[in-house]
DNA sequence: AACGATCGCAACCGCGGTGGG
DNA sequence: ACCCACCGCGGTTGCGATCGT
């Protein structure tokens, strides 16, 4: 067997490097054939001599259908630049309000075109910024300089009025890769992960659904915190009155009330990855939202 | 035309989280 | 409680393409 030099000097049997068309087409085709499996399977089945990790990458990077390539709109870059003074380097989750991008091109596109972009952009708007990167709320997390509020599950009942008589769009069922998954075990609460995103209808009661976020109201949150600059660094989201600080996922659905972005907010709940299906309690759990 | 510098992006690596045995 | 396999993620690297001189 061909055997290929890995990075220690050692000889591996596992190809590695650029994949060929063959391969390409082999791993596409074992994915239509499969759908989502074991990533450990997907070698011997699309019989490709690669590991299991480079064939993740492979498709999720580059083979899924549903990456959409090209270059990046003027939106798509600012929600990104937005999104990345909220989130810091979380790649993944700019990718998941960004459809059809992966984490990977979004990192990419970041570090080649979009953190010069943002810093030109910061030092318009204040020349003492120097270009030192974009601050992150993570080390202050660490530092325990804050008590990060974090919103509690939401559970949404099966019998839940609003979600009644909404049409089911299949393509909802779709994870990040765009490949169609089946999240939940065939039951009557399958249907509603799907009417869920295809609700355009807010329910009326949408606000007092929202609260769960540390107890308080929505309004509570409102008054109680300094929600108008996001965006900006992590001082602006702290509490007025005391030491505590928004978490990225209490921002984030706090951004989605006042801005009305309830299009983002169920496209966050429903672009569910399989795994993150909890076997245990049947339920999708996403960004501390919980769909039964 | 040649060659070095820079860019863009695919691919790899290693770490941390999770779940099953 | 522990170990181990698996997976996802972010950081980094490698290399072909393009640009500038």
């Amino acid at each position: 067997m061909e055997k290929f030099m890995a990075k220690d000097g050692k000889t591996s049997s596992l190809r590695r490097g650029a994949w060929s068309e063959e391969e390409d087409s082999r791993l596409r085709r074992c994915m239509e054939k499969y759908g989502v499996i074991k990533w450990c399977d997907v070698p011997s089945k699309a019989g490709l001599n690669r590991c299991r990790k480079s064939c993740r990458l492979r498709w999720l990077n580059y083979l899924s259908p549903s990456i959409k390539r090209g270059r990046f709109e003027d939106d798509e870059e600012d929600l990104i630049i937005r999104l990345h003074k909220l989130l810091g380097n979380r790649w993944s989750l700019i990718a998941g309000r960004l459809p059809g991008r992966t984490a990977n091109d979004i990192k990419n596109h970041w570090n080649t075109h979009l953190s010069k972009k943002s810093i030109a952009k910061e030092k318009l708007w204040n020349p003492k910024i120097i270009a030192k990167g974009t601050p992150s709320i993570k080390p202050r997390e660490k530092k325990g300089e804050f008590k990060i509020i974090k919103p509690q599950p939401w559970t949404i009942p099966v019998n839940w009025s609003w979600l009644k008589d909404q049409p089911v769009h299949q393509e909802h069922l779709q994870d990040k890769s765009g490949v169609n998954v089946n999240p939940l075990p065939p039951s009557p609460n399958n249907i509603n992960v799907a009417r869920k995103k295809s609700a355009a209808v807010i329910p009326e009661k949408f606000d007092d659904v929202f609260l769960d976020i540390d107890g308080m109201t929505v309004g509570e949150m409102q008054t109680n915190f300094e929600v108008g600059n996001i965006g900006g660094h992590g001082d602006e989201w702290q509490d007025k009155s005391s030491k505590r600080c928004l978490s990225e996922e209490a921002i984030l659905q706090l951004l989605i009330l006042n801005d009305t972005r309830v299009f983002f907010f169920f496209g966050m709940a429903t672009r569910v990855a399989p795994e993150r299906v909890s076997k245990k309690q049947s339920c999708i759990n996403y960004n501390g939202l919980t769909i039964l």
